[in-house]
RNA sequence: GGGCAGGUUCCGGAGUGGCCAAACGGGGCAGACUGUAAAUCUGCUGGCUUAUGCCUUCAGUGGUUCGAAUCCACUCCUGCCCA
């Protein structure tokens, strides 16, 4: 491939390229190139956010540049302010490497292990004296630091910011010295810090870095900033059933933008909202899962919710501890043996009164009701929820 | 170190002695309608064997009071200004 080709391929869906011209420079050197793309497993999870710019790297390695995951290890424990309008706990270096583990297995589902580097930034950071880390300091202005848009924001709500925050994009500058990166790629949230990267890369007599940044993927709400902690994301490691479910409950503003950034494609003009979403979910299952989990999943989703059969679609199984009980305690049980959840017995009587509960076809709206769950039968929670007794 | 303003349920934010499990908004959940979409309408949104009932909660501890989120004392935490 010609390096404009290149070119044209992998500014595809990029938000911002600081700059193209510095990138065509770098491509037609003809060298591979070191892109850098740092994760900071700050939750044991890898979601659909993160697979935006892991496919952009992917497409790095498919060129047959080298692909450098940045594991922030030490980065994680501060945590990145960016976007946060207050301090992120702070993890500890156990419970980061814990989640690391799980990160890098999940970020293969994308990434071609073989075009792959690995590497911690405890690497560097951890032998790291005071006096280096002061040294490290220097080089930037707090006036800088806070000069972005989180910070500001905080500073005009009266609001605290950390010392150990404004640490963050120097500590991310410096891992792009470390490895010497060529490219750095990150959502558009990340342009400051990797702005960062490329003064300090300056500082230490290097090329600096091209900074490629990705649109922001939306969560399941629409609107905010796909996150495990808003509760708006969807994992890479979801079961196929769960994350086609997922998929086909967002709204078709959101399917839109899901199809440009994550399939990097445009939905077909004259299709139905409904086939595009289903289409859309296929393709999702298929790249975490396989071709045959998403074709199953398909025909779970129509029959259970297009055709409201429950009676053959899969779900788990609920043995009872006793076959005659109140709804209530029916399912709370349910709740917590088959789907890990501990829900209180005032949300479920809440459940049941406003006649969420379905007993064997049933609604049951008395939450004094009991139910003989020595016969088999569908027992429906909420809107995504069923087990089968019997 | 000094002065001032604050810390309320998931979030924002009202409440300044009983009518407070705590207004209102956001978010979330459920029902109706649908395409498990959006929009809309309605309801719910601390816990408990649903109860004109009890329990836990308004930064913490201790007090005053028949009664405290509300008053007092001390402590912890945050911001602003001064040094």
């Amino acid at each position: 491939m010609s390096p404009a080709e290149s070119m044209d391929l992998l500014s595809r869906g990029c938000a911002e390229i600081i700059s193209r011209r510095e990138l065509e420079k770098k491509l037609s050197a003809g060298r591979p190139l070191r892109v850098k793309l740092g994760v900071d497993p700050t939750a044991p999870d890898i979601h659909f956010g993160h697979t935006v710019s892991l496919q952009k790297l992917r497409q790095f390695q498919d060129l047959g540049h080298e692909g450098i995951l940045i594991i922030g290890d030490f980065t994680a424990m501060i945590g990145d302010p960016s976007g946060r309008s207050a301090t992120r706990p702070q993890l500890t270096h156990d419970e980061v490497l814990a989640n690391a583990r799980t990160y890098q297995e999940q970020a293969f589902k994308v990434l071609d292990k073989a075009k792959t580097k690995v590497v911690f930034n405890g690497e560097w950071f951890r032998d790291m004296t005071f006096t280096d880390v002061i040294k490290l300091n220097s080089r930037v202005t707090l006036q800088q630091m806070l000069q972005r848009e989180d910070f500001r924001e905080r500073l005009d709500k009266a609001q605290p910011i950390r010392a150990h925050e404004v640490q963050y994009p120097i500590m991310q500058g410096w891992d792009s010295v470390m490895i010497r990166a060529d490219v750095e790629l990150g959502g558009t949230d990340q342009l400051f810090n990797i702005m960062v990267g490329r003064d300090l890369q300056k500082e230490e007599g290097q090329e600096p870095q091209v900074a490629m940044m990705l649109p922001i993927l939306e969560g399941l709400d629409g609107t905010q900033k796909m996150s495990k902690s808003l509760g708006n994301a969807v994992g890479v490691n979801e079961a196929p059933g769960a994350m086609f479910g997922k998929v086909m409950s967002v709204s078709d503003a959101l399917m839109a933008r899901w199809y440009v950034l994550l399939l990097g494609r445009e939905i077909a003009r004259e299709a139905h909202p409904m086939a595009a979403k289903k289409e859309l979910a296929c393709a999702l299952v298929e790249r975490f899962h396989s071709a045959g989990d998403a074709a199953h999943a398909l025909e779970e989703f129509e029959k259970r919710f297009s055709g409201r059969d429950l009676e053959n679609a899969e779900l788990p199984a609920f043995t009872p501890a006793v076959p005659l009980i109140d709804v209530i305690t029916a399912a709370v049980e349910a709740y917590n043996a088959c789907f890990g959840q501990a829900k209180s017995r005032s949300d479920v009587r809440r459940l049941v009164t406003q006649g969420s509960v379905q007993w064997r076809g049933e609604k049951v709206t008395d939450p004094k009701a009991m139910l003989d769950l020595s016969r088999p039968g569908i027992l429906r929670l909420d809107k995504t929820r069923a087990v089968r007794v019997g």
